[in-house]
RNA sequence: GGCCCCAUCGUCUAGUCAGGCCUAGGACACCGGCCUUUCACGCCGGCGACACGGGUUCGAAUCCCGUUGGGGCUACCA
């Protein structure tokens, strides 16, 4: 085993081997020895040591939403583009708010996204002994200390501070008691944490590939707690541990890690190991500026699934997000985006994010994509609106496809695609109030109507051609605008104003099916004729009182 | 409050690091036109931005300072 992974440095113990065996600490070089003075020669070096190593570490709290899922995507995409390995690490410490069933939304969204992890899922949760080992670790290095101060205390000073205006961090009271004075009060069962010895001070820089070297100082930078009072690891620990045992070399995440990636950094020196290379993404907020939460709406990758989107689209909108190629082009598969990805082009910017444009760009793939491809998806639209028919798989699978062709450049989403599509496959559709209003009421088309539906049963071949020259025909006959049968039909064939050609739509559904719609139709224009010539009885009745 | 980051059309952005090629380019949205007796697609055109104020320079969207605005962090959350 190579301890010395050279190149990026990165420890490959055995570390990773069940909690509780005979697990070496990775000893780390001084950060300013040379390099590679005793290391092995590169023909020794391991032929992975160049290898790009990053993670997508989500924390179950709740599902994945773009913001998470842009993040992965970056880490996914930058994996590819290096031909490294991309690891799922969830950060699960947080008993109280993790939850099986978030994890199982977040694995299922980031499947449906194509974001395929290298590695893991690895759960920290299973690795409890791990972060406590580096705990001892960090506490015989003389960089950490048991605090037992109580949390209520701390917090009280800190509001005060505020109040006060005052410039004020946590330093331990506890950071130089004697061993005798720990081990008394440990034995007491006092409630105590673990926290990280911050130097007084001094500034540690963070180099970050996206927002350049920024400088934090130490006196800003209070005592972070490591182990929390029920021994379970804070994100400070365990994130800095698994990074150093998993080998990440980049480290691309939020930007609202940035503030503390001073304290990582700090824990990665005291740990004398290798620092990644860090890069933090702008943060995506909402279409108002500001920060993405429930109050805009569902912004979930699941969300968007179930209203239509294809993952295509979504994975294109998030990348262009606050990364650009450096030209006009907008629309990219997965596979072109691990191509031309690179950090130098993120932006440092947090955007907002339109819902319009994502429609739009999912309106292009919708158009593009063959109908074939669209068809397991819109048959699940379907299935949740009751009007899915197992033979649109089979007999009637045709018609189905042409049913899509026919709705693919109208629909921004699968789920309008759906709605459109669904007054072919079901009776149940009303009547659109103005498509009726505009085009129906007071038009007086009983008669027209009726003649249509009769001279439909002559056209032959049941054709678009014919079926033009037909409706023309009954219309000039009765001296009426094409129009007008045109807007009836259309409303009588699928309920709305709106449509592909209405040639096209009586080709596709048919003579009988037509002439159904339009007797559905006929009926109603009888009604409203019964309805009229009721009230003007009233009225003649009234008058003549 | 303190610390950190950011700032080009309503939105996403190109241009900023290496100042003149920028009377600032593209896309979404919006508006108009063409196509079509519908709607969409498509095509053509329009509207629309360097946050503000100082510097530096022959010359600044680009460099520097300040202001303002937005965001993040400031937890025994991640």
């Amino acid at each position: 085993m190579t301890l010395f992974a050279s190149g990026t440095g990165r420890s490959s113990t055995g570390s990773l081997s069940p909690a509780g065996s005979s697990r070496q600490f990775f000893v780390w070089r001084a950060p300013n020895t040379a390099p590679r003075a005793d290391a092995p020669l590169s023909e020794e070096r391991s032929p992975m040591s160049d290898e790009v190593r990053v993670r997508f570490a989500p924390s179950p709290t709740g599902e994945l939403h773009v913001g998470g899922a842009r993040t992965a995507l970056y880490n996914w995409l930058f994996a590819k583009n290096k031909g490294g390995k991309f690891i799922l690490r969830v950060e699960d410490t947080d008993e109280k708010r993790s939850t099986d069933e978030n994890l199982e939304t977040i694995l299922r969204s980031m499947k449906w996204l194509g974001l395929d992890w290298d590695e893991g899922p690895v759960l920290q949760s299973d690795r409890l002994d791990l972060y406590n080992d580096y705990v001892s670790l960090l506490m015989s290095s003389g960089n950490a200390y048991y605090c037992f101060a109580a949390q209520e205390d701390i917090e009280e000073q800190r509001k005060e501070a505020l109040e006060a205006d005052e410039n004020w961090v946590y330093r331990g009271a506890d950071r130089d008691l004697s061993a005798d004075e720990v081990r008394e009060k440990l034995d007491s069962e006092e409630q105590r944490t673990v926290r990280f010895k911050v130097p007084d001070e001094g500034t540690v820089t963070v180099k970050d590939l996206v927002q350049g070297d920024v400088a934090f100082e130490c006196e800003h930078i209070e005592d972070f707690v490591l182990q929390r009072s029920d021994e379970k690891p804070t994100y400070h620990l365990s994130n800095v541990v698994d990074d150093i045992e998993m080998g990440i070399t980049h480290v691309l995440r939020g930007a609202d890690h940035l503030s503390n990636t001073p304290k990582q950094v700090l824990v990665y020196e005291a740990l004398k190991a290798k620092l990644p290379e860090f890069a933090h993404l702008p943060l995506i907020l909402g279409e108002d500026g500001k920060r993405l939460s429930k109050r805009h709406g569902a912004t979930s990758v699941e969300h968007f699934r179930d209203k239509g989107y294809l993952p295509g689209a979504v994975i294109n909108y998030l990348a262009l997000l606050g990364w650009n190629p450096g030209d006009d082009r907008e629309v990219f598969t997965a596979v072109e985006l691990g191509n031309e990805f690179t950090l130098e082009r993120v932006n440092q910017a947090n955007p907002k994010f339109d819902l319009e444009k994502l429609s739009w760009l999912n309106g292009e793939y919708i158009k593009e994509v063959p109908a074939g491809e669209l068809r397991p998806a819109v048959r699940e639209a379907l299935q949740v609106r009751g009007c899915w028919d197992e033979e649109l798989d089979m007999e009637r699978r045709d018609f189905f496809f042409a049913l899509i062709e026919l709705w693919q450049s109208r629909a921004r989403t699968i789920n309008e695609l759906a709605d459109n599509i669904a007054p072919f496959l079901t009776e149940a559709f009303a009547y659109e109030p103005d498509g009726l209003k505009e085009h129906v009421h007071g038009q007086d088309l009983l008669g027209l109507v009726e003649a249509f539906r009769e001279a439909l049963l002559q056209v032959d071949p049941w054709g678009q051609e014919e079926l033009e020259a037909t409706l023309r025909e009954v219309a000039g006959g009765m001296e009426r605008e094409a129009g007008d049968l045109i807007h009836a039909t259309r409303i009588a064939l699928v309920g709305k104003k709106s449509s592909p050609g209405i040639f096209e739509v009586l080709d596709l559904m048919g003579r009988d099916k037509s002439r159904s719609r339009l007797d559905r139709m006929i009926r109603y224009l009888r009604k409203l004729e019964n309805a009229k010539t009721k009230r003007l009885e009233q009225i003649a009745q009234a008058a003549s009182r």
